[in-house]
DNA sequence: GGGCTTATGTCACTCAGTGGCACAATAGCG
DNA sequence: CGCTATTGTGCCACTGAGTGACATAAGCCC
Protein backbone atom coordinates (compact mmCIF):
# COMPACT_ATOMS: atom_id res chain seq x y z
CA UNK A 1 0.00 0.00 0.00
CA UNK A 2 1.98 3.16 -1.27
CA UNK A 3 -1.04 5.94 -1.47
CA UNK A 4 1.00 8.17 -0.74
CA UNK A 5 -0.47 11.72 0.26
CA UNK A 6 2.51 13.86 1.22
CA UNK A 7 0.13 16.67 2.46
CA UNK A 8 -2.46 14.06 4.40
CA UNK A 9 0.44 12.55 6.68
CA UNK A 10 2.48 13.99 9.59
CA UNK A 11 6.29 14.33 9.54
CA UNK A 12 6.59 11.01 11.57
CA UNK A 13 4.34 9.07 8.75
CA UNK A 14 6.84 11.01 5.81
CA UNK A 15 9.59 9.39 7.60
CA UNK A 16 8.88 5.90 7.61
CA UNK A 17 7.33 5.97 4.38
CA UNK A 18 10.59 7.22 3.16
CA UNK A 19 12.51 4.96 5.55
CA UNK A 20 10.91 1.85 3.63
CA UNK A 21 11.62 2.72 -0.11
CA UNK A 22 14.92 3.47 0.85
CA UNK A 23 14.94 -0.44 2.61
CA UNK A 24 13.23 -1.68 -0.60
CA UNK A 25 15.63 0.10 -3.41
CA UNK A 26 18.41 -0.35 -1.61
CA UNK A 27 18.17 -3.87 -0.89
CA UNK A 28 17.25 -4.62 -3.96
CA UNK A 29 20.53 -2.86 -5.81
CA UNK A 30 22.99 -4.38 -3.07
CA UNK A 31 21.34 -8.03 -3.75
CA UNK A 32 21.47 -7.42 -7.34
CA UNK A 33 24.60 -6.40 -7.17
CA UNK A 34 26.52 -9.25 -4.62
CA UNK A 35 24.01 -11.58 -4.59
CA UNK A 36 21.08 -12.16 -1.85
CA UNK A 37 22.59 -14.78 0.52
CA UNK A 38 26.16 -12.68 0.22
CA UNK A 39 24.42 -9.67 1.38
CA UNK A 40 24.04 -8.88 5.19
CA UNK A 41 21.71 -7.13 6.88
CA UNK A 42 24.45 -5.21 8.87
CA UNK A 43 25.68 -3.85 5.48
CA UNK A 44 22.33 -3.01 4.45
CA UNK A 45 21.59 -1.37 7.36
CA UNK A 46 25.07 0.34 6.88
CA UNK A 47 24.05 1.94 3.89
CA UNK A 48 20.66 3.28 5.12
CA UNK A 49 21.62 4.32 8.40
CA UNK A 50 19.38 2.53 10.66
CA UNK A 51 20.42 -0.11 13.57
CA UNK A 52 19.59 -3.58 12.08
CA UNK A 53 16.87 -3.65 14.79
CA UNK A 54 14.73 -1.13 13.24
CA UNK A 55 15.02 -2.92 10.30
CA UNK A 56 13.09 -5.77 11.56
CA UNK A 57 10.13 -2.98 12.53
CA UNK A 58 10.11 -2.35 8.53
CA UNK A 59 10.17 -6.10 7.27
CA UNK A 60 9.58 -9.35 9.16
CA UNK A 61 12.15 -10.82 7.30
CA UNK A 62 15.05 -10.40 4.58
CA UNK A 63 13.13 -11.98 2.03
CA UNK A 64 10.38 -9.93 2.34
CA UNK A 65 12.24 -6.22 1.43
CA UNK A 66 13.16 -8.27 -1.59
CA UNK A 67 9.70 -9.33 -2.64
CA UNK A 68 7.83 -6.08 -1.75
CA UNK A 69 6.54 -5.36 -5.19
CA UNK A 70 4.55 -8.30 -6.36
CA UNK A 71 3.41 -8.73 -2.65
CA UNK A 72 2.21 -5.13 -3.18
CA UNK A 73 0.64 -5.76 -6.49
CA UNK A 74 -0.45 -8.95 -4.64
CA UNK A 75 -2.71 -7.20 -2.30
CA UNK A 76 -4.05 -4.48 -4.09
CA UNK A 77 -5.51 -7.99 -6.51
CA UNK A 78 -6.88 -9.12 -3.83
CA UNK A 79 -8.11 -6.04 -2.47
CA UNK A 80 -9.75 -5.35 -5.74
CA UNK A 81 -11.61 -8.28 -5.92
CA UNK A 82 -13.46 -7.56 -2.97
CA UNK A 83 -14.34 -4.17 -3.49
CA UNK A 84 -14.76 -3.49 -7.09
CA UNK A 85 -18.16 -4.14 -9.34
CA UNK A 86 -17.55 -7.13 -10.55
CA UNK A 87 -19.24 -8.56 -13.91
CA UNK A 88 -21.88 -11.62 -13.58
CA UNK A 89 -22.64 -14.42 -16.37
CA UNK A 90 -19.23 -14.96 -17.99
CA UNK A 91 -16.50 -17.38 -17.25
CA UNK A 92 -14.89 -17.34 -14.18
CA UNK A 93 -11.67 -17.47 -15.50
CA UNK A 94 -12.16 -14.56 -17.94
CA UNK A 95 -13.11 -13.06 -14.89
CA UNK A 96 -10.12 -13.35 -13.20
CA UNK A 97 -7.81 -12.23 -15.96
CA UNK A 98 -9.52 -8.87 -16.53
CA UNK A 99 -9.22 -8.62 -12.79
CA UNK A 100 -5.43 -9.13 -12.77
CA UNK A 101 -5.20 -7.39 -15.08
CA UNK A 102 -6.13 -3.85 -14.46
CA UNK A 103 -4.53 -4.51 -11.24
CA UNK A 104 -1.18 -4.78 -12.94
CA UNK A 105 -1.82 -1.64 -15.07
CA UNK A 106 -3.43 0.11 -11.95
CA UNK A 107 0.37 -0.29 -10.32
CA UNK A 108 2.16 3.20 -9.32
CA UNK A 109 4.13 3.93 -12.41
CA UNK A 110 6.85 5.11 -10.64
CA UNK A 111 9.61 3.17 -10.34
CA UNK A 112 7.64 -0.16 -9.73
CA UNK A 113 7.92 -2.14 -12.54
CA UNK A 114 11.77 -1.64 -12.15
CA UNK A 115 11.68 -2.88 -8.98
CA UNK A 116 9.68 -5.85 -9.80
CA UNK A 117 11.78 -6.82 -12.41
CA UNK A 118 14.78 -7.04 -10.29
CA UNK A 119 12.69 -8.53 -7.44
CA UNK A 120 12.16 -11.09 -9.95
CA UNK A 121 15.17 -12.36 -11.31
CA UNK A 122 16.13 -12.05 -7.60
CA UNK A 123 13.89 -14.49 -7.21
CA UNK A 124 14.99 -16.80 -9.96
CA UNK A 125 17.97 -17.31 -8.84
CA UNK A 126 17.77 -16.86 -4.94
CA UNK A 127 15.51 -20.42 -3.20
CA UNK A 128 14.26 -18.72 -0.07
CA UNK A 129 13.33 -15.85 -1.97
CA UNK A 130 11.51 -17.70 -4.49
CA UNK A 131 10.30 -19.74 -1.15
CA UNK A 132 8.67 -16.95 0.54
CA UNK A 133 7.59 -15.74 -2.79
CA UNK A 134 5.38 -18.99 -3.41
CA UNK A 135 4.18 -18.79 -0.02
CA UNK A 136 2.70 -15.49 -0.11
CA UNK A 137 1.16 -16.14 -3.39
CA UNK A 138 -0.42 -18.87 -1.46
CA UNK A 139 -2.15 -17.22 1.22
CA UNK A 140 -3.38 -14.38 -1.63
CA UNK A 141 -5.08 -17.52 -3.11
CA UNK A 142 -6.62 -18.81 -0.22
CA UNK A 143 -8.17 -15.02 0.66
CA UNK A 144 -9.10 -14.74 -2.82
CA UNK A 145 -10.97 -17.94 -2.79
CA UNK A 146 -12.81 -17.33 0.72
CA UNK A 147 -13.55 -13.54 -1.39
CA UNK A 148 -15.34 -15.58 -4.43
CA UNK A 149 -16.98 -17.69 -2.47
CA UNK A 150 -18.63 -14.85 -0.36
CA UNK A 151 -19.45 -12.77 -3.68
CA UNK A 152 -20.51 -16.08 -5.86
CA UNK A 153 -21.71 -18.06 -3.35
CA UNK A 154 -19.87 -21.17 -4.95
CA UNK A 155 -20.04 -24.25 -2.70
CA UNK A 156 -17.23 -24.72 -0.92
CA UNK A 157 -16.97 -28.51 -1.79
CA UNK A 158 -16.44 -26.86 -5.17
CA UNK A 159 -12.85 -27.64 -6.32
CA UNK A 160 -13.51 -25.67 -9.42
CA UNK A 161 -13.46 -22.03 -8.09
CA UNK A 162 -9.61 -22.63 -6.68
CA UNK A 163 -8.44 -24.45 -9.24
CA UNK A 164 -9.20 -21.44 -11.04
CA UNK A 165 -7.05 -19.29 -9.14
CA UNK A 166 -4.18 -21.59 -9.23
CA UNK A 167 -4.01 -21.64 -12.77
CA UNK A 168 -4.71 -17.96 -13.19
CA UNK A 169 -1.17 -17.67 -10.83
CA UNK A 170 0.26 -19.98 -13.30
CA UNK A 171 -0.33 -17.74 -15.92
CA UNK A 172 0.89 -14.84 -14.01
CA UNK A 173 4.16 -16.78 -13.16
CA UNK A 174 4.37 -17.69 -16.90
CA UNK A 175 3.75 -13.87 -17.86
CA UNK A 176 6.67 -13.03 -14.87
CA UNK A 177 8.94 -15.67 -16.42
CA UNK A 178 9.16 -14.32 -19.80
CA UNK A 179 8.72 -10.45 -18.79
CA UNK A 180 11.87 -10.31 -16.63
CA UNK A 181 13.76 -12.14 -19.52
CA UNK A 182 13.04 -9.04 -21.86
CA UNK A 183 16.19 -6.70 -23.00
CA UNK A 184 15.21 -2.80 -22.36
CA UNK A 185 13.41 -0.71 -19.87
CA UNK A 186 10.48 -2.72 -17.94
CA UNK A 187 6.96 -1.00 -18.20
CA UNK A 188 3.59 -1.86 -16.39
CA UNK A 189 2.55 -2.20 -20.24
CA UNK A 190 4.79 -4.74 -21.19
CA UNK A 191 3.78 -7.28 -18.35
CA UNK A 192 -0.02 -6.68 -18.87
CA UNK A 193 0.68 -7.91 -22.70
CA UNK A 194 2.50 -11.06 -21.40
CA UNK A 195 -0.15 -11.77 -19.00
CA UNK A 196 -2.65 -11.59 -21.97
CA UNK A 197 -0.55 -14.04 -23.55
CA UNK A 198 -0.25 -16.35 -21.19
CA UNK A 199 -4.15 -16.25 -20.41
CA UNK A 200 -4.76 -17.25 -23.95
CA UNK A 201 -2.77 -20.28 -23.24
CA UNK A 202 -5.42 -21.90 -20.59
CA UNK A 203 -7.83 -23.28 -22.17
CA UNK A 204 -5.52 -25.52 -24.17
CA UNK A 205 -3.77 -26.49 -21.09
CA UNK A 206 -6.65 -28.78 -20.48
CA UNK A 207 -7.03 -30.08 -23.84
CA UNK A 208 -3.51 -30.28 -25.04
CA UNK A 209 -2.79 -33.68 -26.83
CA UNK A 210 0.29 -35.41 -26.84
CA UNK A 211 1.75 -36.01 -30.37
CA UNK A 212 1.38 -39.30 -31.89
CA UNK A 213 4.77 -39.52 -33.31
CA UNK A 214 7.74 -42.51 -32.84
CA UNK A 215 9.76 -41.17 -30.60
CA UNK A 216 12.24 -43.02 -27.99
CA UNK A 217 9.43 -44.74 -26.09
CA UNK A 218 11.69 -44.41 -23.19
CA UNK A 219 12.15 -47.77 -20.91
CA UNK B 1 33.52 -63.10 4.39
CA UNK B 2 30.13 -63.18 5.28
CA UNK B 3 27.24 -64.46 2.60
CA UNK B 4 24.69 -61.90 0.92
CA UNK B 5 23.37 -58.20 2.28
CA UNK B 6 19.51 -58.45 2.73
CA UNK B 7 18.33 -56.40 0.22
CA UNK B 8 21.19 -56.28 -1.73
CA UNK B 9 22.28 -53.60 0.72
CA UNK B 10 25.39 -53.10 2.22
CA UNK B 11 25.74 -52.42 6.27
CA UNK B 12 26.23 -49.13 5.86
CA UNK B 13 23.59 -48.85 3.66
CA UNK B 14 21.02 -49.75 5.83
CA UNK B 15 21.95 -48.23 8.53
CA UNK B 16 22.06 -44.91 6.91
CA UNK B 17 18.36 -45.66 5.74
CA UNK B 18 17.71 -46.18 9.10
CA UNK B 19 19.41 -42.81 10.51
CA UNK B 20 17.11 -41.32 7.92
CA UNK B 21 13.61 -43.51 8.67
CA UNK B 22 14.65 -42.48 12.59
CA UNK B 23 15.17 -38.77 11.96
CA UNK B 24 12.05 -38.23 9.97
CA UNK B 25 10.12 -40.34 12.35
CA UNK B 26 11.43 -38.66 15.41
CA UNK B 27 10.62 -35.16 13.62
CA UNK B 28 7.33 -35.58 12.82
CA UNK B 29 6.45 -36.64 16.33
CA UNK B 30 8.10 -34.05 18.14
CA UNK B 31 7.11 -31.04 15.81
CA UNK B 32 3.38 -32.74 15.67
CA UNK B 33 3.98 -32.73 19.65
CA UNK B 34 5.53 -29.36 20.44
CA UNK B 35 5.26 -27.24 17.04
CA UNK B 36 8.00 -27.02 14.31
CA UNK B 37 9.63 -23.77 15.26
CA UNK B 38 9.17 -24.50 19.41
CA UNK B 39 11.54 -27.63 18.53
CA UNK B 40 15.03 -26.98 18.50
CA UNK B 41 17.67 -29.26 16.30
CA UNK B 42 19.62 -30.05 19.49
CA UNK B 43 16.56 -31.32 21.09
CA UNK B 44 15.65 -33.71 17.95
CA UNK B 45 19.61 -34.70 17.59
CA UNK B 46 19.41 -35.83 21.17
CA UNK B 47 16.89 -37.28 20.56
CA UNK B 48 17.97 -39.90 17.38
CA UNK B 49 21.43 -39.54 19.39
CA UNK B 50 23.30 -37.51 16.36
CA UNK B 51 25.15 -35.12 16.41
CA UNK B 52 24.05 -31.32 14.80
CA UNK B 53 26.61 -31.46 11.96
CA UNK B 54 25.54 -34.96 10.97
CA UNK B 55 21.68 -34.23 11.24
CA UNK B 56 22.91 -31.82 8.14
CA UNK B 57 24.57 -34.56 6.09
CA UNK B 58 20.76 -36.03 6.00
CA UNK B 59 18.91 -33.00 5.41
CA UNK B 60 20.08 -29.97 4.04
CA UNK B 61 17.67 -27.82 6.20
CA UNK B 62 15.30 -28.32 9.34
CA UNK B 63 12.48 -28.05 6.92
CA UNK B 64 13.30 -30.58 4.40
CA UNK B 65 13.04 -33.57 7.32
CA UNK B 66 9.49 -32.52 7.62
CA UNK B 67 8.65 -32.16 4.35
CA UNK B 68 10.33 -35.65 3.31
CA UNK B 69 7.42 -37.43 2.66
CA UNK B 70 5.88 -35.50 -0.27
CA UNK B 71 9.47 -34.37 -1.33
CA UNK B 72 9.95 -38.20 -2.16
CA UNK B 73 6.66 -38.70 -3.81
CA UNK B 74 7.64 -35.44 -6.56
CA UNK B 75 11.09 -37.05 -6.99
CA UNK B 76 9.51 -40.61 -7.70
CA UNK B 77 6.82 -38.72 -10.23
CA UNK B 78 9.93 -37.35 -11.78
CA UNK B 79 11.64 -40.01 -12.24
CA UNK B 80 8.75 -42.35 -13.89
CA UNK B 81 8.06 -40.05 -15.85
CA UNK B 82 11.45 -39.58 -17.51
CA UNK B 83 11.56 -43.89 -17.61
CA UNK B 84 8.44 -45.25 -17.85
CA UNK B 85 6.83 -46.15 -21.35
CA UNK B 86 4.62 -43.42 -21.79
CA UNK B 87 1.36 -44.13 -24.09
CA UNK B 88 0.82 -41.34 -26.75
CA UNK B 89 -2.42 -39.50 -28.70
CA UNK B 90 -4.81 -38.51 -25.98
CA UNK B 91 -4.66 -35.34 -23.82
CA UNK B 92 -2.02 -34.42 -21.77
CA UNK B 93 -3.77 -33.62 -18.84
CA UNK B 94 -4.94 -37.10 -18.54
CA UNK B 95 -1.59 -38.63 -18.88
CA UNK B 96 -0.26 -36.52 -16.26
CA UNK B 97 -3.08 -37.38 -14.24
CA UNK B 98 -2.41 -41.38 -14.51
CA UNK B 99 1.23 -41.08 -13.53
CA UNK B 100 0.94 -39.46 -10.63
CA UNK B 101 -2.22 -41.93 -9.56
CA UNK B 102 0.47 -44.57 -10.13
CA UNK B 103 3.09 -42.70 -8.08
CA UNK B 104 0.82 -42.48 -5.41
CA UNK B 105 -0.07 -46.41 -5.42
CA UNK B 106 3.57 -46.92 -5.64
CA UNK B 107 4.90 -45.10 -2.25
CA UNK B 108 5.81 -47.72 0.10
CA UNK B 109 3.30 -49.57 2.22
CA UNK B 110 4.66 -49.40 5.26
CA UNK B 111 4.81 -45.80 6.89
CA UNK B 112 4.37 -43.45 4.31
CA UNK B 113 1.07 -42.26 4.42
CA UNK B 114 1.05 -41.58 8.37
CA UNK B 115 4.19 -39.87 7.27
CA UNK B 116 2.85 -37.87 4.85
CA UNK B 117 -0.31 -36.97 6.54
CA UNK B 118 1.75 -35.44 9.70
CA UNK B 119 3.59 -33.35 7.37
CA UNK B 120 1.42 -31.81 5.65
CA UNK B 121 -0.82 -31.26 9.02
CA UNK B 122 2.03 -29.62 9.98
CA UNK B 123 2.85 -27.14 6.72
CA UNK B 124 -0.91 -26.08 6.87
CA UNK B 125 0.22 -24.63 10.67
CA UNK B 126 4.07 -23.78 9.94
CA UNK B 127 4.76 -20.98 7.24
CA UNK B 128 8.28 -21.48 6.50
CA UNK B 129 7.30 -25.45 5.89
CA UNK B 130 4.85 -24.41 3.66
CA UNK B 131 6.78 -22.20 1.55
CA UNK B 132 9.85 -24.91 1.07
CA UNK B 133 7.40 -27.25 0.35
CA UNK B 134 5.89 -24.89 -2.41
CA UNK B 135 9.51 -24.20 -3.74
CA UNK B 136 10.19 -27.42 -3.79
CA UNK B 137 7.09 -28.54 -5.81
CA UNK B 138 7.63 -25.31 -8.42
CA UNK B 139 11.60 -27.09 -9.18
CA UNK B 140 9.73 -30.49 -9.44
CA UNK B 141 7.58 -28.79 -11.96
CA UNK B 142 10.46 -27.06 -13.91
CA UNK B 143 12.15 -30.49 -14.36
CA UNK B 144 9.19 -32.12 -15.10
CA UNK B 145 8.67 -29.48 -17.87
CA UNK B 146 12.04 -29.98 -18.86
CA UNK B 147 11.51 -33.96 -19.56
CA UNK B 148 7.90 -33.12 -21.53
CA UNK B 149 9.57 -31.55 -23.95
CA UNK B 150 12.49 -33.66 -24.30
CA UNK B 151 9.65 -36.93 -24.32
CA UNK B 152 6.84 -35.34 -26.60
CA UNK B 153 8.71 -32.85 -28.12
CA UNK B 154 6.56 -29.48 -26.95
CA UNK B 155 8.01 -26.31 -28.42
CA UNK B 156 9.79 -24.46 -25.48
CA UNK B 157 7.47 -21.12 -25.99
CA UNK B 158 4.54 -23.33 -26.21
CA UNK B 159 3.11 -22.54 -22.62
CA UNK B 160 -0.16 -24.95 -22.30
CA UNK B 161 2.44 -27.92 -21.23
CA UNK B 162 3.85 -25.86 -18.08
CA UNK B 163 0.04 -25.07 -17.20
CA UNK B 164 -0.91 -28.34 -17.28
CA UNK B 165 1.55 -29.14 -14.74
CA UNK B 166 0.75 -26.33 -12.65
CA UNK B 167 -2.56 -27.32 -12.93
CA UNK B 168 -1.79 -30.98 -11.97
CA UNK B 169 0.18 -29.77 -8.53
CA UNK B 170 -2.85 -27.44 -8.19
CA UNK B 171 -5.72 -30.63 -8.10
CA UNK B 172 -3.23 -32.84 -6.56
CA UNK B 173 -2.83 -30.21 -3.14
CA UNK B 174 -6.76 -29.76 -3.16
CA UNK B 175 -6.51 -33.51 -3.18
CA UNK B 176 -3.94 -33.72 -0.13
CA UNK B 177 -5.70 -30.75 1.59
CA UNK B 178 -8.72 -32.93 1.36
CA UNK B 179 -6.83 -36.45 2.51
CA UNK B 180 -5.68 -34.81 5.37
CA UNK B 181 -8.60 -33.40 6.91
CA UNK B 182 -10.23 -36.85 6.64
CA UNK B 183 -10.20 -38.54 10.39
CA UNK B 184 -9.14 -41.94 10.62
CA UNK B 185 -6.26 -43.97 9.38
CA UNK B 186 -4.28 -42.40 6.45
CA UNK B 187 -3.92 -44.90 3.49
CA UNK B 188 -2.37 -44.10 -0.70
CA UNK B 189 -6.00 -45.38 -1.32
CA UNK B 190 -7.41 -42.70 0.26
CA UNK B 191 -5.36 -40.22 -1.05
CA UNK B 192 -5.81 -41.81 -4.85
CA UNK B 193 -9.02 -41.68 -3.92
CA UNK B 194 -8.86 -37.49 -3.69
CA UNK B 195 -6.94 -36.73 -6.12
CA UNK B 196 -9.23 -38.96 -8.72
CA UNK B 197 -11.93 -36.31 -7.79
CA UNK B 198 -9.63 -33.58 -7.75
CA UNK B 199 -8.65 -34.14 -11.53
CA UNK B 200 -12.00 -34.91 -12.72
CA UNK B 201 -12.79 -30.88 -11.42
CA UNK B 202 -9.89 -29.95 -13.79
CA UNK B 203 -11.84 -29.42 -16.87
CA UNK B 204 -14.45 -27.45 -15.12
CA UNK B 205 -11.66 -24.78 -13.86
CA UNK B 206 -11.75 -23.21 -17.24
CA UNK B 207 -15.26 -23.17 -18.30
CA UNK B 208 -16.88 -22.55 -14.92
CA UNK B 209 -19.28 -19.45 -14.92
CA UNK B 210 -20.06 -17.29 -12.34
CA UNK B 211 -23.30 -17.22 -11.49
CA UNK B 212 -26.13 -14.68 -12.39
CA UNK B 213 -28.06 -13.99 -9.45
CA UNK B 214 -28.54 -10.56 -8.02
CA UNK B 215 -25.92 -10.73 -5.01
CA UNK B 216 -24.86 -7.52 -3.20
CA UNK B 217 -22.80 -6.31 -6.01
CA UNK B 218 -19.86 -4.83 -4.31
CA UNK B 219 -18.84 -1.44 -4.07
C1' DG C 1 45.03 -57.89 10.13
C1' DG C 2 46.04 -53.64 7.20
C1' DG C 3 45.03 -50.09 4.15
C1' DC C 4 41.31 -47.48 2.00
C1' DT C 5 36.97 -45.07 1.97
C1' DT C 6 33.19 -42.97 4.09
C1' DA C 7 30.41 -41.54 7.98
C1' DT C 8 30.48 -39.12 12.25
C1' DG C 9 31.83 -35.96 16.06
C1' DT C 10 33.95 -31.63 17.91
C1' DC C 11 34.87 -26.91 17.81
C1' DA C 12 34.49 -22.41 16.40
C1' DC C 13 32.21 -19.37 13.61
C1' DT C 14 28.56 -16.37 10.76
C1' DC C 15 24.28 -14.44 10.47
C1' DA C 16 19.05 -13.97 10.83
C1' DG C 17 15.91 -12.82 14.07
C1' DT C 18 14.12 -11.50 19.11
C1' DG C 19 13.58 -9.43 23.78
C1' DG C 20 14.60 -5.78 26.93
C1' DC C 21 15.66 -1.35 28.05
C1' DA C 22 17.32 3.35 27.59
C1' DC C 23 17.18 7.36 24.79
C1' DA C 24 15.61 10.64 21.27
C1' DA C 25 12.17 12.69 18.40
C1' DT C 26 7.58 14.03 17.54
C1' DA C 27 2.77 15.20 18.80
C1' DG C 28 -0.39 17.53 21.70
C1' DC C 29 -1.48 20.73 25.22
C1' DG C 30 -1.47 24.78 28.22
C1' DC D 1 7.88 28.29 25.29
C1' DG D 2 8.02 24.19 28.44
C1' DC D 3 5.93 19.80 29.87
C1' DT D 4 4.30 15.17 29.04
C1' DA D 5 2.64 11.06 26.57
C1' DT D 6 3.63 8.55 22.71
C1' DT D 7 6.32 6.35 19.41
C1' DG D 8 10.35 5.37 16.75
C1' DT D 9 15.25 4.14 17.21
C1' DG D 10 19.76 2.40 19.00
C1' DC D 11 22.32 -0.73 21.74
C1' DC D 12 23.29 -5.09 23.95
C1' DA D 13 22.92 -9.72 24.79
C1' DC D 14 20.92 -13.78 23.39
C1' DT D 15 18.90 -18.03 20.68
C1' DG D 16 19.13 -21.10 17.02
C1' DA D 17 20.02 -22.50 12.04
C1' DG D 18 23.57 -23.56 9.14
C1' DT D 19 28.83 -24.03 7.61
C1' DG D 20 33.91 -25.00 7.37
C1' DA D 21 37.96 -27.42 9.04
C1' DC D 22 39.89 -31.17 10.97
C1' DA D 23 40.31 -35.37 13.72
C1' DT D 24 38.38 -39.91 14.71
C1' DA D 25 35.58 -43.99 14.22
C1' DA D 26 33.12 -47.38 11.47
C1' DG D 27 32.49 -50.15 7.60
C1' DC D 28 34.67 -52.13 3.28
C1' DC D 29 37.87 -54.98 0.56
C1' DC D 30 41.87 -57.63 -0.04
Amino acid sequence: MSTVTPGELTLRERKKLRTREALIDTALRRFTAQGFDDTTLDELCAEVEISKRTFFRYFATKEDVATAPTQDMWALFLSGLGSRRLPRGGPLMELLGRELLATVEEMPAGGWAEHAVLSCRLAAATPSMSAHSLQFCDRTTRAALAVLRERFGFDPRDLRPRLALDLLVAAFHCALEEWTARPGPASREGLAACLREALSAVPGAVTLEVADRQGPGGG
